[in-house]
DNA sequence: GGCCAGGACACCA
DNA sequence: TGGTGTCATGGC
């Protein structure tokens, strides 16, 4: 097993390093809770540069709102949705969120993080196109809920440094850093941003790792 | 022209 | 529970 491949101070450093040598990122980037949480279903495997161009056709047209949302033909919501992918099934999960939303806490973010974070994310997993890391992104960057949320670079990131396993569930690989670090909800976003910073760059199929902030500096590592 | 991007779901064994 | 196909545009 892998349980002890890295310690929380080993953890702790990795973050400092990566801090240091990269700076803050300030995520997640929006104006507002609720264009975090369309944006997080946006962003399903897809660049974010593709994700702004939605985002902005939504704000031009002042539907980034539940109410104007719950209103616009799912159509005509797929047809902005175009720039960043698989337009169909993200209006219709947009669409079903809102409606949820609109339901459970009449569109209020401060009514919604009003309530317990586990009964939430399991509420959040119920809904049509949410699944773990939109759920957990929605509760850490959007509710400010301490979730640590982890992701395809993650995981990669992990496994090529040695600390996991490869292709670990989505379970075990929050648990890595939950059971880890101190439930902290600025440092939560912040090694999440830096940790997306670093797989998106270095880290991807072909591996560019000799560019790695963390080459010189990883606790116990293995040749990447 | 192929690979990949801040996943999730349906279906199958 | 684990593997595979599908969804789809846009940048490099």
């Amino acid at each position: 097993m892998h349980k002890d491949s890295l310690t929380s101070k080993e953890l702790m450093t990795v973050y400092h390093q990566l801090l240091k040598r990269i700076g803050p990122r300030h995520w997640w980037p929006a104006d507002f809770p609720f264009e975090i949480i369309i944006g997080a279903i946006l962003t399903q495997n897809t660049a974010w540069a593709n994700v702004k161009k939605t985002i902005n056709n939504l704000k031009q047209n002042n539907l980034l709102s539940p109410q104007a949302l719950s209103k616009v033909p799912e159509k005509e919501l797929a047809s902005l949705i175009r720039p960043s992918g698989y337009f169909n099934q993200k209006a219709k999960k947009v669409k079903q969120f809102v409606n949820y939303f609109l339901n459970h806490y009449q569109g209020s973010i401060k009514k919604m993080s009003q309530k317990n974070t586990n009964a939430l994310r399991k509420e959040l997993l119920s809904i049509y196109g949410i699944g773990p890391e939109t759920a957990d992104s929605i509760l850490l960057y959007a509710l400010k809920k301490p979730i640590f949320v982890v992701d395809t670079y993650t995981s990669r990131i992990l496994y090529r440094h040695g600390w996991l396993h490869e292709n670990p569930s989505y379970k075990e690989l929050q648990d890595f850093f939950m059971e880890r670090l101190p439930t902290d909800v600025a440092l939560f976003n912040e090694f999440h941003a830096l940790l997306d910073y670093i797989g998106h760059f270095y880290c991807r199929k072909t591996p560019r790792c000799d560019l790695c902030p963390l080459k010189n500096r990883l606790p116990k590592n293995r040749a990447l």
